[in-house]
DNA sequence: ACCCAGGAGCTGC
DNA sequence: GCAGCTCATGGG
């Protein structure tokens, strides 16, 4: 892979390596498309608490005023730069599954905070994405830390356990979170605690994470599966939602075991959400 | 007015 | 175990 440093850090000829397919296959909720660039795909947001402007110019990605040191130590392994997904879509022997990752073949699963990602999660519950970005970016201004981006304009990182732990209950429900708040504050209590450590999380398997998580009231196995994919890099951790309970009903039946997926279920399990959620539904 | 949304806890059997 | 109800909120 070829990486240009100057102004911009700029992958050349990027590989499965699709903007839009990454930021909207629903594995993550503060990056937007920007609406006024027209002359290609162009997204902001804010992850590990730095502000990221990201687009596309032919087969280049253009990190926007990146210095190296930024590109290596947070972009390189937030967009999971070191994985082969063309050797890893190449291996899929499902027809199907393998149909959904040629025109998924962009999607790379982004390495987020681990945090993040629980908070995000018990946020999903019974929620459309909209409505949980929404949320999520409201937590953010009232309890994120706020910085200012070399845009000149304000953002806000999302807020650590201990502020969310600091702000309480009744203000975690002001978020509009409704019955989620409840699960937020325990998450955070348990977080600050050390009960739920995270240090001690990245050494785990993913079926021994999930065991953990699930003792933050909220967390059962589908958000569970949803962090070790997205927060822990666990490739094996495959989320079941409504979406793929459809999948498994219309192509699988009920003899599916997600085993024949692989190590790289986690994977192929959004290969198969975007093709149902994002490609069929556009056909409409 | 109803239904649903990247679910999970609780109750009753 | 496991089906059925409930949980806030907002959009269609």
């Amino acid at each position: 892979m070829e990486v240009l440093f100057g102004k911009d850090a700029i992958i050349k000829n990027a590989e499965n390596f699709d903007l839009a397919q990454i930021f909207e296959c629903g594995q993550q909720f503060r990056f937007t498309r920007d609406s006024e660039y027209k002359s290609g795909v162009r997204y902001t947001g804010v992850a590990f608490g730095k502000f990221l402007a990201v687009r596309s110019c032919g087969n280049d990605i253009i990190f926007e005023n990146t210095a190296k040191s930024d590109f290596e130590n947070i972009w390189y392994p937030y967009f999971d730069l070191d994985r082969d997904y063309g050797a890893i879509i190449a291996s899929i022997g499902d027809a199907h599954a393998a149909e959904c990752a040629r025109l998924g073949s962009g999607i790379r699963i982004l390495k987020q905070e681990p945090w993040e990602v629980i908070c995000s999660f018990i946020i999903s519950q019974n929620n459309n994405i909209p409505r949980i970005r929404k949320i999520i970016e409201t937590i953010s201004q009232r309890f994120g830390e706020k910085f200012v981006a070399c845009d000149g304009k304000a953002y806000f990182a999302f807020p650590s356990a201990e502020a969310l732990k600091n702000a309480g209950e009744a203000a975690i429900f002001d978020c509009r979170t409704g019955f989620r708040a409840k699960y937020i504050y325990d998450a955070a209590c348990k977080v600050c605690s050390g009960e739920f450590d995270i240090e001690h999380a990245k050494t785990l398997s993913a079926d021994e994470l999930c065991a953990e998580l699930m003792k933050i009231k909220g967390v059962g196995p589908k958000v569970a599966a949803c962090t070790g994919l997205f927060g822990f890099s666990h490739c094996e951790s495959f989320p079941i939602d409504v979406w793929i309970k459809r999948v498994i009903n219309k192509y699988y039946g009920d003899s599916f075991d997600v085993s024949v997926f692989g190590e790289n279920a986690g994977i192929i399990q959004q290969y198969l959400f975007h093709y149902e959620r994002n490609i069929l539904e556009n056909d409409k």
